[in-house]
DNA sequence: TCAATCACG
DNA sequence: ACGTACGTGATTGAT
């Protein structure tokens, strides 16, 4: 079989790319739209062909050979816009590190290099396929050359590809032919005034009818339209030179090096460290596979397989005494094996198969690790928890909880990122092993698979774990990581394990209820539009509002008309039917979101077990999801009827506790100011003495006006104030909202200060810290885009304020945890929700619990103001909080 | 899979 | 001249 060569266009891709892949960063700021398209395209044609060799060609920017035949010649591209142009070097340089041969010359454009490379490859007797978004190259389309154009729409790449009878099919012209049709048109050289521009149709059949150019000059007079005919005779020696720009050049001093141009070895180390910087995730599991074998020798990982529990026990034993790692490979409920791993002189690994034999495997565990002597290094805790001790968690370190301090603003501490980031290694995840087929099958049909995924997790865990300990000792974060995240692993698991319980027939009668209404609406609005259209779809609502309708309120979003909450509430007071539109929003969210989509979460046990997500947020909050039960509606009265749906169980009441604006209490202690201070000292409405100090009246004669203003300027100050924002949150001019924030420094001139300063703090850091520690990077300030900075200083205003009390809520649930322990109530925590806790009580303990919990909360931390908890009990959610 | 929307703190 | 409040997650329609 005849050797294959696929020459691509490299910059003709990666300018298709750019336009064709939505808009891509890197959290640095750093386009990578171009890079990503080319890359997916690169893999997709390296997939489908298999060729022996492969060529990137690139333009230069110095002047070509067509510069130097018309002076005005500027290329046949657009000018590069910035976000493009950044790219192709960073492209260019990762080509070189995946070994990929890319050839440019001055003095000529990648289609010459293409052009040529691929006739001399064919004369050669190779196959040749050439990849561009140029439809120029056609012309270069021959027996064993197949061109091919890609064409990416909406995320996704097809190829149109095309050989000389394509080209003929397509264009009546054969490919010699087709690039005079191309100069015929004139768009080839469109930047040069005078070319004769010939519409497609009539250039076709032309070319038809003559075969060339010079054909048609020839038959000159044979030409029926008049206004045709004389433009080609006033042009002719610009339609020639036309020709000559767009021929590609087959004859360029350039060859193929066989040697270097092999199409084999891309997935090198450096390649993977450029995507890394990219943030390609998906790419760099493609990599991670092809680089997992040769990886996995450097690690230096030997594991024996124990042939009973009880050799596993002894060596779970032993290993307890110094520093190990353990991971456990278990699913919904089953346990499959074990692995536990030391440090020697090499990792060694220990793997148990319980896959025959699982019913000692968790006593083992529990047993051995109840009192060890090291610090037991595992993978994601949470989960391993169903068969490991929750009460020792000082031992423990999760490797994911460390990753997730060190930087909080990854996507994914998994075994791959972590053994990537922290060991330089390329790991293969779970689902590159088994796919998609869960543990059970895998252990029949994969067993040595199975030993060696739970090995290397124990191997991570323990290897990657010894770095990550490092650096959160020398970030000063071991703290919070041991004291703080490692026991509130341990708390979180507890509350989704008691989960919460939920009256499934109120849900269903709400929802009922709700369906009644939302048949109503839906008619109403029909009618009322004459038309039968999603409501749900806001692109049709927009041109129902806004259009048919004729309502004034003009385009916003990308994609056309804004048709958000905020839009519509301005309208409604004129238009009944956008008020209807509103309400019926309102009902399906409840509907949907809430009465249905609730009800599919309840278990076997009547309750709903959420997920407590300990590394999603960039602050430190922690976050829920399956269901999400930190957004169960409160703010409107129907809504918060949801919250009757949530009950104590049997025995029990609940008792609820927030904080009362915490986060203004925390801005007012880190920045010492002492008005701020002095007025929370006083115990009285702190919206109302900030409205009397902003606006200079006595306290009882502030307005409601006045403290809806200040409570609107509280908030924003907590977010990183921008006058802007404030202004579209009062639905004020911006000028006024100025002067409020004017005002409010004034009086408060230490939030200026501190504020100020935390910005100038981040910036010479690169990371804002809280009260306990906690650091956020924020490579937003510096960026070279004003809004990313701007953003990026308000980031720094506000991650500190929503970290420090996301660390005080921590702390008070684990302080909260243990009084229930050391006093031996059955009462439980069951919720969180930021600046709330819910415990779910028994009767007889409630007023202990009550009494606890506010001791808990309040003194979770020494603040300069002293935190205020608000307590509530009830027989369901709403009535409690 | 993304954008728009809206629920919460 | 730009075009913004901070932090989340679920549902829907369009692609």
């Amino acid at each position: 079989m005849s050797e294959k060569l696929v020459l691509i266009d490299g910059h003709s891709i990666a300018h298709r790319a750019f336009y064709g892949v939505p808009d891509l960063t890197n959290s640095k700021g750093f386009h990578t739209n171009a890079i990503y398209g080319f890359l997916n395209i690169l893999f997709r044609i390296l997939d489908e062909e298999n060729p022996d060799y492969l060529v990137v060609t690139f333009d230069e920017h110095a002047p070509t050979f067509r510069h130097e035949m018309f002076k005005e010649y500027k290329g046949t591209r657009k000018p590069m816009p910035e976000e493009l142009r950044e790219q192709i070097p960073v492209l260019r340089e990762l080509l070189e590190a995946m070994k990929i041969t890319v050839i440019s010359r001055p003095g000529l454009e990648a289609d010459d290099l293409m052009g040529t490379l691929a006739k001399k490859a064919q004369a050669a007797g190779m196959e040749v396929s050439l990849v561009s978004g140029d439809r120029d190259l056609l012309q270069i389309s021959d027996e064993h050359i197949l061109i091919r154009i890609p064409k990416t729409n909406y995320g996704k790449t097809t190829i149109e590809d095309y050989k000389p009878d394509d080209v003929e099919a397509k264009y009546q012209v054969t490919p010699a032919q087709f690039i005079e049709l191309k100069a015929l048109m004139g768009d080839t050289a469109d930047n040069i005034p005078g070319v004769p521009k010939i519409g497609e149709k009539t250039a076709t059949e032309l070319m038809v009818t003559y075969g060339s150019i010079d054909g048609i000059y020839e038959h000159l007079e044979d030409i029926g339209k008049k206004s045709v005919r004389e433009t080609l005779a006033a042009n002719k020696d610009l339609a020639d030179l036309s020709l000559k720009l767009a021929t590609i050049k087959t004859d360029c001093d350039v060859e193929l090096d066989k040697e270097s141009s092999k199409a084999e070895g891309f997935f090198t180390p450096e390649a993977y460290e450029m995507m890394k910087q990219l943030e390609f995730k998906k790419l760099l599991d493609k990599f991670s596979k092809d680089v997992v074998s040769e990886k996995t020798e450097v690690s230096k990982l030997t594991t024996e397989e124990c042939d009973s529990a009880e050799s596993f026990a002894g060596i779970l034993e032993k290993a307890a005494c110094s520093d190990f790692g353990l991971w456990i490979l278990a699913e919904e409920g089953n346990i499959y094996g074990a692995c536990v791993c030391v440090r020697e002189e090499d990792y060694r690994a220990y793997y148990y198969n319980a896959y025959m034999d699982g019913g000692k495997l968790p006593e083992i565990i529990k047993e051995k690790t109840k009192n060890i002597s090291g610090r037991l290094y595992t993978i994601d805790l949470k989960k391993q928890f169903d068969f490991m001790d929750t009460d020792n968690t000082e031992k423990y370190f999760d490797t994911v909880i460390g990753a997730y301090l060190l930087n909080p603003l990854k996507n994914d501490y998994d075994l791959t990122s972590v053994a990537n980031e922290y060991l330089g290694l390329s790991i293969a995840g779970r689902r590159e092993r088994f796919g998609k087929s869960d543990l059970a099958g895998v252990m029949m049909t994969d067993p040595a698979q199975a030993k060696s995924f739970c090995a290397d997790n124990a191997f991570i865990a323990l290897a990657a774990g010894k770095q990550i300990s490092e650096r959160l000792k020398d970030s000063g974060m071991d703290g919070i990581f041991s004291n703080i995240e490692m026991p509130l692993t341990a708390v979180l698991y507890n509350m989704e394990q008691e989960g919460i319980l939920v009256r499934r027939d109120e849900l269903a009668r709400f929802s009922d209820e709700l369906a009644v209404r939302i048949n109503e609406l839906e008619k109403t609005i029909r009618e009322k539009s004459g038309e039968d259209f999603n409501i749900n779809s806001p692109k049709q609502l927009g041109e129902i509002l806004f259009e048919k309708m004729g309502i004034p309120g003009g385009k916003k979003t990308k994609t056309g008309y804004s048709t958000a909450a905020d839009v519509l509430e301005k309208l409604a007071p004129d238009y009944p039917f956008v008020a209807d539109i509103l309400e019926y929003r309102a009902l399906t969210k409840l509907k949907s979101t809430y009465a249905d989509g609730l009800a599919g979460y309840i278990a076997g046990d009547g309750r709903i077990h959420t997920s407590f997500n300990q590394t999603i947020t960039a602050t430190g909050r922690i976050s829920s999801t399956d269901p999400n039960l930190q957004n169960i509606p409160i703010r409107t009265e129907l809504g918060s009827k949801l919250r009757g749906v949530f009950v104590p169980k049997e025995g029990c009441v609940f008792i609820d506790a927030d904080y009362s604006q915490i986060e203004l209490r925390v801005l007012a202690s880190l920045s010492g100011d002492k008005e701020l201070i002095e007025a929370y000292k006083e115990d009285k409405d702190i919206h109302r003495i900030t409205a009397s100090k902003v606006f200079g009246v006595p306290f009882e004669e502030v307005t409601d006006q006045m403290r809806r203003n200040a409570k609107a300027v509280n908030f924003g100050i907590v977010y990183g104030i921008s006058s802007f924002g404030l202004s579209q949150d009062l639905s004020i001019g911006q000028k006024e909202a100025k002067g409020y924030i004017e005002q409010y420094f004034k009086t408060y001139p230490q939030i200026k200060e501190y504020l100020d300063r935390l910005v100038t703090d981040a910036k010479e850091k690169g990371y804002s810290v809280t009260a306990f520690g906690r650091r956020r990077p924020i490579p937003e300030l510096k960026s070279s885009n004003f809004m990313q900075r701007q953003f990026g200083e308000r980031v720094a205003m506000n991650a500190p304020i929503q970290g420090t009390a996301a660390d005080i809520m921590k702390i008070a649930m684990l302080k909260t945890a243990s009084a229930l322990k050391e006093n031996n109530l059955k009462s439980r925590l069951i919720l969180q929700v930021h600046d709330e806790l819910l415990v779910e009580a028994y009767e007889d303990e409630k007023d202990r619990v009550c009494e606890l919990l506010r001791d808990a909360m309040m003194n979770a931390a020494d603040m300069a103001v002293k935190l205020e908890v608000g307590l509530g009990t009830g027989r369901n959610w709403l009535e409690a909080h």
